[in-house]
DNA sequence: CACACAACCGACAACCTGTCGGTTAATATG
DNA sequence: CATATTAACCGACAGGTTGTCGGTTGTGTG
């Protein structure tokens, strides 16, 4: 018995499963078979929704990171909280394990998983960078910042964090909580923030 | 009629396909079967002198990168240079668009190759980030520089900089020359050396 | 009710990697 | 010099993969 769904559906089924599977086992070690059982659907069925195994891989992580930015757009553009925290909650809600249904992410960073883990990164940051550099903007016109180079200085940040705090980076819990603080730091020496204005903040919010 | 050779050389001859290959096609689009006949050998015996085909990536990675430290170190410890000048040049020996021989890597950041990319920047951040943060060191200890974290904050100027400066990154020549004067300015302060110390050496060797 | 088309199916072609038993050149040994 | 040993080599083959294509079936529409 044939089972016939809305075209949107069934690709949503399939990125679901096709999510788990890349995940779990990662991308290369998924077969296209894997998927297929998994929805239970015949390999032409899902050739008509996805033109190759790595359309499905860049659909997916759209989904992710679409979801992923809207939540940092959101906190970045709360006018209540001061630019300070709005940035670090902004860069950390990008650490993912802090948050549910997102320990992907900390999966995500398997060695296996090469292309996966670069396209999304690569997406992620294009996606943050102009949020961000909104921000370090803002605080420039305050005063509390002084950058030169907003857009650049940004991409440092994020493209640091985004990377030094991969699961791949982490050798023992210390040098990890040392590389945190130097984190904060930095950030103030790159925004040209006061000494110290970052640090009280930020180890509240990375724990 | 069939030819033998000492393992070693044949090794190398795999090799040396395998980098050319790899290099222009990207990794996965290369299949074992165009290395076999690159080289003119059978599959046994490519299976005979490397367990699998990431074992050759593995491999030639290893060569490439001991090359490439093996030049980085050189620079780094030349007593007669001033120290920025090393740290500069330390940093731009790995930008191997400058280079001879070493088109590679500016090939290897290809989208496709992403494993292989991954690879090499990972092994490539080890191997030298503790020999600049050495020169960071010594730095600190003449008073040029003001470093509470050499090692952390090193590795963020080095993993910034293998990735900014792919060529995945550029858009236009105009923000790469950007990037590059914002790097030399943000690298002056999370060293926190003297404004404009370090960008007249710099510009010099960047171009 | 029949027609059109979107969604679905599964066999199949064309690859791919890694294995394995057997072969050959070179070198050591009696 | 004949023979034994073994390192280097060979190619057929098993088992897996992705993507294609002609054909089928459910569903909404005139």
């Amino acid at each position: 018995m044939r089972v016939v769904k809305e075209a949107a559906e069934r690709r949503n089924e399939i990125l679901d499963a096709a999510e788990e599977l890349f995940v779990t086992k990662g991308y290369d070690k998924t077969s296209t078979n894997d998927i297929l059982d998994k929805v239970k659907i015949a390999r032409g069925t899902l050739y008509y929704h996805f033109k190759s195994k790595e359309d499905i891989l860049n659909a997916m992580i759209d989904r992710i990171n679409s979801s992923l930015i809207a939540r940092a757009e959101a906190v970045a553009k709360d006018k209540s909280v001061p630019i300070v925290e709005r940035i670090v909650m902004t860069i950390s809600s990008l650490r993912v394990n802090t948050d549910i249904g997102n320990e992907i992410i900390t999966l995500v960073h398997k060695p296996q998983n090469a292309l996966m883990h670069q396209k999304m990164q690569k997406s992620l940051v294009e996606g943050v960078l102009p949020i961000l550099t909104d921000l370090v903007n803002e605080g420039n016109k305050e005063g509390i910042f002084d950058v030169k180079y907003p857009k650049e200085t940004t991409e440092m940040l994020i493209l640091y964090s985004t990377i030094a705090f991969d699961d791949d980076y982490d050798e023992s819990p210390e040098s990890s909580k040392k590389r945190i603080i130097a984190f904060l730091i930095n950030t103030e020496r790159l925004l040209g923030a006061k000494e110290g204005s970052l640090q009280k903040t930020m180890m509240k919010l990375f724990n």
